[in-house]
DNA sequence: CATTTATGCATTTTT
DNA sequence: TGCATAAATG
């Protein structure tokens, strides 16, 4: 059963003071957690190193200000990143101070904010039944947008214009100042469509992710009114994991905090790892600065990991430079050498995992919930599952494509969106031809032409088609058949007169989803409405657990759910995610799988420092997940797109304590210090190749490159372990003086050659237009001419 | 219009 | 590889 977790109860309750309790929730904790707790006024922020109680710190706090009277429950704002995350807290406090501690707010940045946006937004223009649309959605909506204005889809592709524009929002640059920062083809282009966007969005009734921050903002600096009521209100505010805050949430929280001060940040800059997504990590390294009266408190005493892999970790993080000091320390126990697995494939490592995971439960007696395989692309968990599968172990897979991302299930939300928020255009579109119905490409195209010319939304088209003469009769009748089902059940929908669920399950029905699934009896169908009906049944229990429940808010909740935050424990399944996903659990056994230069740190990452940092840094979350044993492991060839490439292992092995490490033969870790060391960033000439130059010369066909000519790597172990890359000389050595080809540059002659292996490199000279280039020559693939 | 077949493109990570 | 959209065909 899926449970939407969110608690609104709009109800508050008055908590007296409860000295027992105080005393109760000071007595779990040691000095520095308790100092973290009691210091309760002006802003704080506690650095709280991985395993060192920092949710407990938090959710003591706010416990104790109940507690010792200092706070009512309404005056508690909390925020956190994932519904877990926000669940949790609820939870914990509630076991602390009893259940009465409602009329807090405790839940993501992005639910709180929309929340306050139902309550707020039509002061800005946004009916409280606004839709939210989620990455999916809004390339869509871009690529429509591009479409329509003849945009070179070429030039930047729809996905990376929606990232763009993600990205100046999560920077908080509007259209217009966009268009004056814009250059180069791409930015110009994402310069036209950001507001042609932001109109179709705001003509939908709809927000993006970014917007549920962006718009309380705007909300906030047009309505002092507002602002200053939430100000007064919220005199405590709390924010876990405040290293991933970006620059809205920053803005946020300083607004909502200028009031009475009392702002109280938790976070690790060492585990900040969603840079990506607009993260700043400024704003926690620079909090002393931004509030000068701040007062710092550390907690770096691990009470997770055995001191072997708190050893690895600091040995990690060390290299990195930016950063707050800080050193873990633990009384635990040394415990197991931390191991080193080398696989030959990606099956390989699959089954040495899956060999590991039996071994210790069938002889050590641990369970499969206490094992955790950690990777860094989703696409990685496809062996691993496989493997698992295949010997029966039971397993988990979280994130992916998620529950809400399903098909079926975006078709079933898309027809309630579309009741509650008929000017919800992606959804229409969504669904006004499935099932078929006879709206097709050109009835839709015509009408949403109507739509345009009259300045209306897709929806008022249909509203009218009467009115559209370039519509046929057979047309217009379907259309007119279409929009009486979704006009009775909006009608239904808007009177309540009808359980939300059974108004979903008729409409489901009447539109011929169901049947539609039934149509076939394949096992995926049957997957398919089971998952519809298990949305249905969550919509009940939402409902029925939930006041003011509707199906708009229900709708908005789910848009923000994701798989993580389904993740039930208790099970005993082995647990798969990515190390994103893995960021505040822990595991008695953890294996971080894929370490191999190019998939972690992935290539695009070891051009910029700022991004190797992040990748390393993930590697410390990874590792710092394990409580007693942790297996790092690499594979020496694996498929990827594909095709089969093959790896050499991880810089990160090259940089870890390796007296902590030994590799399943027993010894201990050799490493190449200089593997990396020697270039740092890159190379011009690298930077100037074709980024799929390894897909060409493996396809074979047409190009310079025939596989039988071209050049080919071989590797070669030698007896120490030392791994040394020689090439196959069939076909003519590259020596100097040597005439070779290159894709790009044509013809050159060797000029001199360096280095040995992966690193080796030659200068080339391509005649005066191109000049001398350092290629390297794993990557460059020069065919010898002569 | 709907269904079948072909092409192409993606793999970072996520609220 | 495997899904998603585009072209081609009925």
């Amino acid at each position: 059963m899926r449970r939407i977790p969110i608690r609104r109860s709009t109800t508050h309750t008055q908590v007296d003071p409860d000295p027992e309790a105080e005393q109760r929730i000071l007595d779990g904790l040691n000095d520095k957690q308790r100092e973290a707790v009691t210091t309760t006024e002006g802003p704080v922020m506690i650095i709280a190193g991985p395993g060192s109680g920092k949710t407990r710190a938090l959710t003591h706090r706010i416990a104790y200000l109940l507690a010792a009277g200092k706070a009512q429950p309404r005056d508690i704002l909390a925020l956190t990143f994932t519904n877990k995350a926000a669940n949790e807290m609820q939870e914990r406090v509630e076991a602390l101070v009893g259940d009465d501690a409602r009329g807090m707010w405790v839940g993501t940045f992005h639910s709180s904010f929309a929340r306050l946006l139902r309550m707020e937004g039509d002061k800005i223009g946004y009916s409280e039944d606004f839709s939210i649309y989620d990455t999916a959605d809004s390339k869509r909506l871009i690529r429509q947008q591009m479409k329509g204005r003849n945009l070179d889809t070429d030039v930047v592709k729809p996905r990376s214009v929606q990232r763009m524009i993600s990205s100046a929002k999560n920077e908080m640059i509007d259209p217009q100042e966009y268009a004056e920062l814009a250059r180069g083809d791409q930015q110009e282009i994402v310069a036209e469509v950001y507001p042609a966007y932001e109109r179709a969005l705001k003509q939908a009734n709809a927000l993006d992710f970014d917007d549920l921050l962006l718009k309380p903002i705007e909300l906030f600096e047009q309505h002092e009114d507002v602002l200053e009521k939430y100000q007064t209100r919220w005199q405590y505010v709390h924010i876990d994991e405040y290293q991933d805050t970006n620059q809205a949430q920053y803005v946020l929280a300083r607004k909502l905090s200028a009031r009475h001060k009392n702002l109280c940040v938790v976070g690790d800059d060492a585990q900040s790892i969603y840079a990506f997504r607009g993260a700043d990590i400024t704003n926690i390294l620079n909090f002393d600065n931004d509030y000068p009266d701040a007062t710092t408190i550390r907690l770096e005493r691990n009470y997770r990991s055995t001191e072997n892999i708190i050893r690895l970790a600091d040995s990690i993080i060390e290299e990195n430079d930016d950063q707050i000091e800080k050193s873990l320390w633990t009384d635990n126990a040394e415990g197991e050498y931390v191991a080193l697995m080398e696989a030959l494939s990606e099956k390989d490592e699959a089954q040495k995992i899956e060999r590991r995971v039996r071994d210790l439960h069938l002889r050590d007696g641990m369970e499969y919930g206490d094992f955790a395989v950690l990777y860094r692309t989703n696409a990685q968990s496809r062996a691993i599952e496989e493997a698992l599968r295949k010997e029966n172990v039971p397993y988990r897979v979280i994130g992916g494509t998620s529950f809400y991302e399903r098909k079926e299930i975006k078709d079933v939300l898309a027809y309630l969106k579309l009741l509650v928020n008929p000017n919800d255009t992606a959804s229409l579109q969504r669904v006004i031809n499935y099932p078929t119905r006879g709206i097709g490409d050109k009835t839709q195209a015509r009408l949403q032409r109507y739509a345009q010319q009259h300045s209306l939304s897709l929806w008022q088209a249909v509203e009218r088609v009467e009115e559209i003469e370039t519509l046929g009769t057979r047309a217009e009748r379907a259309v007119g058949k279409f929009r009486r089902l979704i006009a009775r059940y909006a009608s239904k929908a808007g009177t309540g007169s009808v359980p939300a669920d059974e108004l979903a399950r008729d409409l489901i029905q009447d539109a011929g989803l169901l049947s539609e699934l039934r149509k076939e009896h394949t096992r995926e169908n049957l997957q398919r409405w089971e998952n519809v009906q298990e949305l249905i049944s969550a919509l009940a229990e939402y409902v029925e657990s939930t006041e003011d429940a509707t199906i708009s808010t229900f709708l908005q909740e789910v848009a923000l759910m994701t798989d993580q935050d389904e993740a039930e424990e208790g099970d005993d399944k082995v647990t798969l995610m990515t190390l994103h996903a893995a960021k505040g659990t822990e595991f008695p056994v953890v294996f971080v799988a894929g370490l191999e230069e190019g998939l972690f740190p992935l290539e695009q990452a070891t051009q910029e420092k700022a991004e190797l940092e992040e990748e390393r840094r993930l590697f410390y979350v990874g590792v710092t997940r394990a409580e007693e044993r942790l297996y790092l492991s690499w594979a020496r060839s694996r498929y990827r797109y594909g095709e089969q490439t093959s790896n050499t292992r991880s810089r990160f092995l090259e940089e870890v304590d390796s007296d902590v490490v030994r590799t399943e033969a027993g010894g201990e870790l050799e490493q190449q210090t200089d593997r990396f060391s020697a270039e740092e960033g890159p190379s011009a000439d690298y930077d100037e190749m074709d980024p799929h130059y390894y897909r060409q010369d493996l396809s074979g066909d047409g190009g310079a490159t025939g596989s039988s000519d071209g050049l080919r790597r071989i590797e070669s172990t030698d007896g120490g372990g030392g791994r040394r890359v020689v090439y196959d000389e069939g076909h003519g050595e590259i020596v100097p003086g040597a005439q070779v080809e290159h894709q790009k540059f044509g013809r050159g002659k060797v000029q001199s050659l360096e280095g040995e292996g992966d690193k080796a490199t030659a200068v080339v000279f391509f005649g005066s237009d191109v000049g001398n280039k350092k290629l390297k020559l794993k990557y460059a693939n020069l065919r010898v001419i002569g």
